[in-house]
DNA sequence: CGCCAATTAAAGCCTTGGCTACACTTGTGT
DNA sequence: ACACAAGTGTAGCCAAGGCTTTAATTGGCG
């Protein structure tokens, strides 16, 4: 298989990068949920279900269910007709997401990109910066800052 | 509601960045399909569905799927029992998907990430970096080449 | 030539993450 | 006290993108 016998160029099949993709993707909608509830509970004190659909540009359906989501995940609590909250880890997951959006926005401010364009993009691009990415980032805008 | 009448902090929802990360989402797998036909074929003369399986690390029916949305979307042409071709559009794609490949990987290793993290982490970052990113990427390889 | 293995296709199921439509609480205002 | 608006919840639909299972086609080989 990895020695082809003659001429067939050999497909080499490596899909764990796709895999790897494919979870952070499962991961991507949770975590913009948890640092929406976030933001709503330091902002007012509890997050409605109204608001987070409004904030996250969904309908209200939508957001219970993600919400049933978090709730699955141990993320978040609720009952029924009263706001939701995070839990522990999700608490502590809405700060580390918000943390990673912060440095994504800098470095890409730092290699040039427009702030605005900054921001949107990270919005999409976060979910898929590792830890070992993340921390490189760190790194090299520590350094920027430093010979600026 | 822009006005709030007096202490609720007001939502200010702003769904369009969501909007756009997730319609850049609903693009991520064609390209990632269009980019690997592109590359079978130049490999092989040819994709066979098996081929694309085994590289995007699914099942043929889910390959199969994947090229019916393809040719649905006017990027492949295939005929029963046949291989897979890309159209004028397809190939395209699959060369601005590849180009855009390298230059983050690229820009990932120029801040710093090691070459198997910028290679792992493209693979789901590169769907989401827009065309003002890839522009500033680009600039910034280059002078960082020419500061070296 | 005919058969069998490999390839492709087809059908049906699951989850996610959207939606609309409709039902039910809540609680506020008269 | 009660009605009604706002806020939630529930049900059911859709498409995407996975999966497994089953059927059909191809093509090579005895």
């Amino acid at each position: 298989m990895t020695e082809t016998p003659n001429e067939t160029p050999d497909i080499a099949p490596q899909p764990e990068r796709f895999n790897q993709a494919r979870a952070a993707q499962a991961m991507a909608v949770l975590e913009d949920y948890a640092e929406m509830i976030g933001d709503l509970m330091d902002e007012m004190g509890e997050a409605r279900i109204t608001d987070i659909a409004a904030r996250m540009g969904v309908t209200h359906p939508t957001a219970t269910k993600a919400v049933a989501r978090l709730k699955r995940e141990g993320l978040a609590m609720s009952r029924p007709y009263r706001g939701v909250f995070l839990t522990e880890a999700g608490v502590a997951l809405a700060d580390r997401v918000r943390g990673r959006h912060r440095t994504v926005v800098d470095l890409l401010i730092a290699v040039g990109v427009p702030a605005e364009t900054a921001e949107l993009d990270a919005e999409g691009l976060e979910h898929y910066v590792s830890a070992t990415s993340l921390a490189a980032f760190e790194m090299f805008l520590a350094n920027s800052a430093a010979r600026s």
